[in-house]
DNA sequence: CGCGCGTTTGATCCTCCTCAACGCTGGTGG
DNA sequence: CCACCAGCGTTGAGGAGGATCAAACGCGCG
């Protein structure tokens, strides 16, 4: 059963303490002080696979950490069209925007735990602790980062070099994560991608084909993909393919 | 004469209490006691047109807020291809990131003025006046929200779509400075339009055409547009043209 | 005046989109 | 337990939108 927007969900007090994903999290590197405090301001939220978080137009209240799980954000545009933002997993932030409503939609891509700050409850906190403004912002400027990337890709790239660059940049967080490993697993779908990428969902499925025969990657399954030659991918990737 | 590099421009200590722009600027609403502290770290730099602030790649040292004129913000990739991020103008900040070097460059499209302040100088007040890491972080949230609109654009937008929206969009900021208006002036080329909006000159240029041709917008010389029918350029821009 | 840069317009080409068919897989119900 | 079905992925054929190549124009400037 799947519950629908932010009614939905398990909730529980946050369990900071045993928070798998703290390094990585709003809370990474805070003090013995703040974090008891931090704690007090979060809940727990579990999500079903398909389950939606918030809106894009709903009321901006909340911020929130993925620790568990993979959320997809996409805005929709009025036709239809779907432009897919991003996907996060554990230790990703997301909720965070200058305006009063959410500028994109968030949906859970399997099932999810996220860790949820009230908005008004972390303004007063970020008044006693600037430490927390701090990691906060620098938060913030390293998803500025990393869509000034996205839009290179968007704006400049060919179908197979976008393919190229989703997959070598989700190797890059495995192996931020995990060990480093050749292997990746992708939770979305073609059509996800296809969004992400601004192409269609067969262009993204020719060129894992194409990359597949010319030995580059080996698909095991759909959504699992080993990269054989990554050199090659991110000559690809970068345009020098 | 075009001066290279950061070591370019004409330096003076900055003039906070006569700035035009700071309504807008990171020193907007500032008190009586933080105005002094940051123009006492802040540099006045002036460009010439075409002189490049700094490149992608360097020590990002110092981030910077326009005062007057415009500054283009641009990516370049191995093989010469270009992705603009943006178009800055008066009160428009830049050189913020999350890395230790600029992931863009930046270069003045007009005669220009920026206001300097240096990192590390800004780090230290930051620890004194929690107000101001308030609106850094505001400004760079805001600056994400930007990100998003580009990025969807970027991704589901046909030719004439996009430059509908980059019309659009240059005329909101217009207003927002001076009075209504329904003209407006682009420093810029065909060619950064293009590497803005991820398509050629040629491309941009026949849609300023035909753009013309329905008669929504007319163009006086081809850095000054007037826009006629703002409701059909709306209409366009957001794909129900 | 002539030159160079930026813009416009035209002709052709090619990448990616669209439409369509088929296969695989996992879930559901008979 | 198996048949069926829906959703997702792959592959193919054809077409459209934008890129590329090319030429001419206008304008500012030396």
């Amino acid at each position: 059963m799947v519950s629908i927007g932010v009614q939905g969900g398990v909730y529980r007090q946050a369990a900071c303490l045993q928070c798998p994903a703290r390094p990585r999290m709003l809370c990474a590197g805070m003090t013995n002080e703040l974090l008891p405090a931090l704690g007090s301001i979060a809940t727990d939220v579990r999500l079903d696979k398909g389950e939606t978080l918030f809106y894009e137009g709903d009321d901006a209240k909340y911020v929130y950490n993925v620790k568990k799980g993979y959320v997809r954000l996409s805005r929709l545009g009025v036709d239809g069209r779907r432009q897919v933002m991003g996907f996060l997993t554990v230790g990703d932030y997301m909720g965070h925007t200058g305006k009063s409503q959410y500028a994109i939609s968030a949906e859970a891509l399997t099932d999810a735990e996220v860790c949820r700050f009230s908005r008004s409850d972390l303004e007063s906190l970020l008044s006693q602790y600037p430490q927390l403004e701090r990691q906060f912002h620098h938060m913030t400027a390293g998803l500025l980062d990393d869509m000034l990337d996205l839009l290179f890709t968007l704006g400049r790239k060919n179908a197979i070099e976008r393919v190229a660059s989703f997959l070598d940049n989700a190797l890059d967080r495995q192996i931020q994560s995990d060990e480093p490993a050749t292997q990746i697993w992708l939770p979305m779908t073609r059509a996800d991608i296809a969004d992400f990428l601004g192409l269609t969902l067969e262009t993204v499925s020719r060129a894992f084909s194409r990359l597949r025969k010319e030995g580059i990657i080996d698909i095991e399954h759909a959504h699992t993909i080993h990269i054989l030659q990554r050199a090659r991918l991110i000559d690809i990737a970068s345009g020098d393919g």
